[in-house]
DNA sequence: CTAGCGCATTGACGTGGATCAACGCTGGCG
DNA sequence: CGCCAGCGTTGATCCACGTCAATGCGCTAG
């Protein structure tokens, strides 16, 4: 139940705008403003972008896009977890990323009208704005503003991949978890830190790109450089040591992405 | 040199247009029209960006950008090889693309004003357009139409870099392997195809993210796919079997990307 | 409290690919 | 003509990771 207290102020909002029913169109009238996504629009762009848009709350495990299949909306996520995975024509699949409340996804096949290239699942329930596929792109086509909003974010989108790809080819798992891990530190400077992961070490590992088994291991791998877990709770004891070992390097920190 | 005969109606012009001392921008002038990045555009903002480009011509292994520095040109490639590779904080380096003439790179950059995170070098002696990152984000920010361009253009590289994450985390290297080259064959219904590779093992070895060794290996473990190998002159005799092994699922087909 | 389930860990073993080293082939050059 | 440099291939060995199987641990339900 944490992930419910992730952005309370959304939540709050949300709790009265829907009914077990579904949707209430009125309610999400300040809502496009306050995703990270659209905050920068002049308020008359923001109020065409509401007119096409609809908050849906769905249960765990449900598909919200389905590779190979058309775009019909573009997905922000307001709470709960969303995976997205790519499958490949021999069945097996690769979990691509996993998304947080405020992110997006799906973007990229609605501006090209091209099919999907993952799968959205959910992985609890969830609550999210579905914004009409094609009439976004009537807007974007004509309002640089808008246009220019969501470049900025396929390109920043474009970015984090070219990362993932990097990664995959030169690093580690134990590499990859020690960098995972260190971004999930907000203070620079700390020495010392200690959170919870946000999803179970399933997803994770697959984020990872790697077998949970191995992921056990990279764990203990990393213990000799002071990572400590216990469940879901984990400490960093000597944050320098562990940068030593995987280098989030500059470019990777997030005011770069 | 065969690689100058890749795009000749274009080759044609530059041929006349460049001088040993460097570029004639008059001869410019419809230049970016060629481009496909910006053919659908009206002449009139074809103008306004012919306006801050320039044509230049650089010799091999010539660094283009410089993971960590800042944007300054969005380049379109004319003639030549550009390898895009991205280098973590270890030292090690992993290749992640090679274009081809009428591709661009650095795009995502340019438009988020951020550090490039590849290094782009040329392979060989290339020809470029280099386009003034400040100057086109001065367009993009009015111009709708040409923000429509580069979105489509943004989001068919991020579904490209999906297609890699996926392929890295999922497939082998013979099967990447077999995937590329039957990506290599226009026609989709032959059975039986021959052509020569873009650029040298080494390259594809590294494009494909394993080391010249196991793509030897590779090649040998696809012979018994029907592949048979000449120095860079490949025959594939059985596509369908080929297919069998590493398909080239639906969604990695041209018309999807 | 205990049974039982699901997640996490650990071990044994197989495989893909990297690494290191040797060798062949080809093409330029003295 | 023979030498050498560069690319490609092949073999031996090592390492990271996947797979399979057994065990441990914390949770909830009875």
């Amino acid at each position: 139940m944490q992930k419910l207290t992730f952005y309370s102020q959304i939540d709050h909002r949300a709790d009265n705008r829907l009914g077990p029913n579904g949707a209430d169109m009125q309610i999400t009238i300040d809502l496009i403003g306050t995703l990270p996504l659209f905050e920068r629009l002049e308020p008359s762009l923001r109020l065409r972008i509401e007119a096409i848009s609809e908050t849906i709350a769905v249960g765990a495990d449900h598909v919200l896009s389905l590779q190979g299949t058309m775009p019909k909306h573009l997905h922000v996520l307001l709470e709960g977890q969303v995976a997205l995975s790519s499958t490949a024509a021999d069945g097996t699949t690769a979990l691509v990323e996993v998304l947080h409340p405020l992110e997006h996804f799906v973007l990229a096949s609605v501006l090209t009208r091209l099919p999907y290239l993952m799968t959205a699942r959910t992985v609890g329930p969830c609550r999210l704005v579905a914004i009409d596929a094609e009439g976004l792109l009537g807007i974007v086509e004509r309002e640089a503003a808008v246009a220019n909003v969501l470049l900025h974010s396929v390109s920043r989108e474009f970015r984090t991949m070219v990362c993932q790809v990097r990664d995959l080819k030169l690093r580690t798992a134990a590499q990859r978890l020690g960098c995972y891990l260190l971004a999930r530190v907000k203070d620079g400077t700390a020495e010392r830190a200690e959170f919870r992961l946000p999803f179970d070490k399933g997803l994770l590992a697959a984020r990872l790109g790697c077998r949970q088994e191995n992921l056990s291991r990279a764990f203990a791998a990393l213990r000799s450089y002071g990572v400590e877990t216990h469940g879901s709770r984990v400490i960093l004891h000597d944050i320098p040591r562990l940068k030593a070992l995987a280098v989030p390097d500059e470019l990777s920190d997030p005011n770069v992405l």
